[in-house]
RNA sequence: GGGCGUAUAGCUCAGUUGGUUAGAGCGUUACGUUGACAUCGUAAAGGUCUCCUGUUCGAGUCAGGAUACGCCCACCA
């Protein structure tokens, strides 16, 4: 500085701007080196437990969405740990299981047959490390008050215990079995899938009208968009009140091609207006083929390969994949003159949501966890969770109405916690670990017993599929208080997570907390919506629509992205929209220079009279009671968006606006006790605003506190106590205080109609309005810069 | 086909239990100010609160229906 002594005090601890490259670094550093958000359990204080959902490992496509799902949770984290709780807010990482194979496979192209099982693990627990930097790297830098010590990745000992635990309890407890059935199944990826792992993608396809063989020497027309499963039909269909087809009733269809007869049967599901009327079942086709299967005990043909070939069965297209298989017989068909027609559809087709293949049914031994015959449970679990937004319910409600199998927990991959079993290849016995022994690896270690229970057989085997990535992280409710040994932390206080994840995360976890304990996992749920481009489609890495989160907050800086993060309420889908954040960067200016102006003059300030309260000081605090009262209501009801209204429109129209206005006269003045009061109330009040803002704003209102703070108080605002209500200056009478407002106004107007500087002097003006100038005429007049009102 | 959500100013959104002329911010326009303020102030323009029907003295708000968009689920012969 060229010249210090000309600078107030103020402008020595308070540059003109706020640098919030330098001031945000600065205070990660701090909380960090400080460990401000570690955990240390304390007898008797309360604890609040934040489940968070752990990650995929694919950490290159972070963006706004990320940003706006997991800030909007730590806003309530933050207001948590300033209500006295003792917050326990883990980071875990989901680094098992196919979502981390498919990630690596795709990033390295992998191909699976050139690399070695081990290698393809340790490229995926590289990743994953890599995985882990990128995200606490911007957790941190956005402020997410996570605690780093107690980070937990899926694949890990204690996580693998608890998974293997879960999975021991269940088989106790006769709820797990292995059986063969058939099961949804990924040619991509060659493992069994469930239920869950689906998704509908529409494609355009062709509905082939095939000519049967009837009995009575006629062709029945069958409408199909498979016709590659015309090896496997084992029975042709019509509804018994088609007047078309009852003549065909117990007699037989000659399957076209492959020449060979199926019975033809009746069935009320078969609708008599879609396709033909006439419809094939195959085993299995579709959805519709499995319930005829298991209703009518027709037989199997089994006709597709785990790797998506067709079987012998085919007979000439046998090795053939699908699609390839699909074209084939059409063009066999054709050719033959027995393709009636075709027709161009658009169809829906059930799809791996990891991979988009179409998935198939195949005859497959799996694991199963039962859950489709206790729907009513799950419901009466769901319904004793708080729900936030509380329709988010129905998301759980229709999914577990809809839940058609048992959850197949199973997978045939590599990576991922193994099943703690091993099996006796004789007889099939199931051999378990001691409870104590676990986390077991049943690859490398040997079973309890070296020979079979049941047959005495020595030829015991591994269990060699790996564990659904649901199956481990539906454990994370009753994992977090492993990771500290404190049993109380179970059920969780809050669970955070999006809306997509409800039917696997949510419903599983559920499931498993129910069947162990008889508990819910989690007292409240808090889902969110998602984050949405300038345009408001759905940021995807897919649609490449989006600014990398590293960048955002390079340019932003991480209070204004938070800031932004609070505007769409609970469960809504938030715009990204860069006028938001610079809103958010204009609060903490306003902010920075409130502060300045309050420092200036207290810096100054050098005598100790006794404070003299006035009207506006009493109204000012009242209306901060009423600001502290609405943020708390709404802070609980995980409202932020709410909260930060009622926070802005305190601090920008009754502060900023009015209350510095009215206090200029009294701090520029010769009266010590009137400039104590107004600077006391300026500063408990500014403090108070700086606490309510700490929340969505970490960084600029730590800052500012440290200037604010009373010498007793906290050294950090994240760990001061929340603003409470305070009654005070009971003795002054503030009911008419609103004339004043209106008076001061009234002369703001004025001037500025007659293009009159507002910080002009009257010497005398004609009020319109009523007020008392006996009570408010020192007020209205050194505000309104009016020396006699008439 | 079933369910849920959203629909208010050019844009982003508030509108509590139905109660006068429906609000804020941003943007636009005009004028003014600029010694806490990469500001600020005053004002203007801009809305048949998606549509229809009903309940009511009174509906943005309640009921029924419709439309559009988004999501969940089912169906996909």
């Amino acid at each position: 500085m060229e010249n210090p002594e000309k600078n107030t005090l103020s402008e020595v601890f308070f540059p003109k701007s706020y640098d919030f490259k330098e001031k945000e670094e600065k205070w990660r550093k701090i909380w960090t080196d400080t460990k401000l958000y570690e955990f240390n359990y304390q007898e008797g204080k309360p604890t609040f437990t934040v489940d968070t959902p752990p990650p995929y490992v694919s950490a290159d496509h972070l963006h706004a969405g990320h940003i706006m799902s997991y800030t909007q949770a730590e806003f309530i984290v933050r207001y948590k740990r300033m209500q006295g709780y003792n917050v326990f807010y883990p980071m875990g990482f989901d680094d098992n299981g196919l979502p981390t194979e498919r990630f690596v496979e795709k990033k390295y192209k992998i191909d699976k047959s050139k690399i070695t099982k081990s290698e393809f693990i340790d490229l995926c627990l590289k990743e994953t490390e890599k995985g882990i930097e990128t995200y606490r790297n911007l957790w941190n830098s956005l402020g997410i008050s996570v605690d780093w010590s107690k980070t937990y990745s899926t694949i890990a000992p204690l996580p693998t215990k608890v998974s293997q635990w879960s999975i021991l309890d269940l088989y106790e407890k006769g709820l797990i079995y292995k059986k063969e059935l058939p099961i949804l199944w990924c040619p991509f990826c060659g493992t069994a899938i469930s239920q869950s792992d689906l998704e509908t993608k529409e494609r355009d396809s062709k509905m082939n009208y095939i000519k049967f063989g009837l009995s009575d020497g006629s062709t029945g027309i069958i409408a199909t968009t498979r016709p590659e499963m015309l090896p496997a039909c084992v029975a042709v269909y019509f509804n018994p009140t088609d007047e078309r087809y009852v003549h065909l009733k117990d007699t037989e269809a000659t399957v076209p091609l492959f020449d060979f007869k199926v019975p033809i049967r009746t069935s009320d599901a078969v609708d008599k207006e879609k396709g033909t009327g006439l419809m094939m079942v195959c085993t299995w086709g579709d959805q519709e083929d499995l319930e005829k299967w298991r209703l009518d005990n027709l037989p199997t043909k089994n006709l597709i390969t785990e790797d998506g070939k067709i079987t012998e069965l085919g007979g000439k297209y046998q090795g053939m994949g699908i699609e390839e298989a699909r074209k084939a017989v059409i063009t066999d068909l054709s050719e033959a003159g027995i393709l009636e027609k075709q027709e161009s559809i658009i169809q829906s087709v059930n799809v791996h949501e990891r991979c988009d293949t179409p998935v198939e049914f195949v005859l497959s031994k799996q694991w199963f966890i039962k859950i489709t015959d206790n729907k009513e449970k799950w419901l009466e679990m769901g319904k004793k969770i708080n729900w936030f937004p509380s329709h988010m319910f129905n998301n759980y409600e229709i999914w577990v109405d809809s839940l058609k199998w048992d959850w197949c927990i199973s997978r045939q991959r590599y990576y991922g916690v193994p099943f703690p079993f091993w099996i006796c290849q004789d007889c099939g016995e199931v051999i378990v670990p001691r409870k104590e022994d676990l986390p077991v690896n049943p690859f490398e270690q040997k079973p309890p017993v070296d020979i079979c229970p049941k047959c005495a057989s020595k030829n015991i085997e591994p269990e060699k599929d790996v564990m659904d990535t649901w199956a481990t992280s539906s454990c994370t409710p009753f994992l977090l208080r492993e990771i500290v040994g404190k049993p109380e932390l179970f059920p969780v206080d809050v669970r955070p997570n999006a809306h997509e994840i409800i039917r696997t995360w949510d419903f599983y976890s559920v499931v498993k907390s129910t069947m162990h304990f008889n508990s819910v996992p989690f007292k409240n749920l808090m889902i969110s919506g998602h984050g949405l481009d300038e345009q408001g489609r759905k940021i995807s890495k897919r649609l490449g629509n989006y600014t990398p989160s590293d960048k955002l907050v390079e340019e932003y800086g991480a209070d204004a992205i938070r800031y932004w993060a609070t505007g769409a309420g609970l469960g809504q889908n938030l715009r990204f929209n860069p006028k938001e954040i610079k809103k958010g960067k204009q609060i903490s200016t306003k902010l920075w220079n409130v502060a300045r102006f309050i420092m200036m003059y207290d810096q100054s300030n050098n005598n100790s009279a006794e404070p003299a309260f006035e009207h506006a000081d009493k109204w000012i605090s009242e209306e901060l009671n009423k600001t502290i009262e609405e943020a708390t209501k709404h802070f609980e009801g995980y409202e932020y968006a709410k909260a930060k209204m009622a926070i802005e429109e305190f601090f920008m129209s009754k502060f900023a606006d009015y209350y510095v206005e009215f206090v200029k006269y009294r701090l520029n003045g010769e009266d010590d006790a009137s400039r104590n009061a107004a600077l006391t109330i300026l500063k408990k009040t500014f403090c108070n605003i700086l606490k309510m803002y700490a929340p969505i704003i970490p960084f600029i209102t730590e800052e500012l506190y440290q200037y604010f703070k009373e010498e007793k108080e906290e050294r950090t605002i994240h760990t001061s106590p929340w603003p409470k209500v305070i009654k005070s200056m009971e003795q002054i009478d503030i009911s008419d205080f609103n004339e004043a407002l209106t008076t001061i106004d009234e002369i703001r107007k004025y001037k500025s109609e007659n293009q009159i500087s507002l910080g002009a002097e009257i010497p005398e003006y004609k009020l319109n309005t009523k007020v008392n100038l006996d009570k408010y005429g020192l007020l209205v007049g050194k505000v309104g810069k009016v020396n006699r009102f008439i």
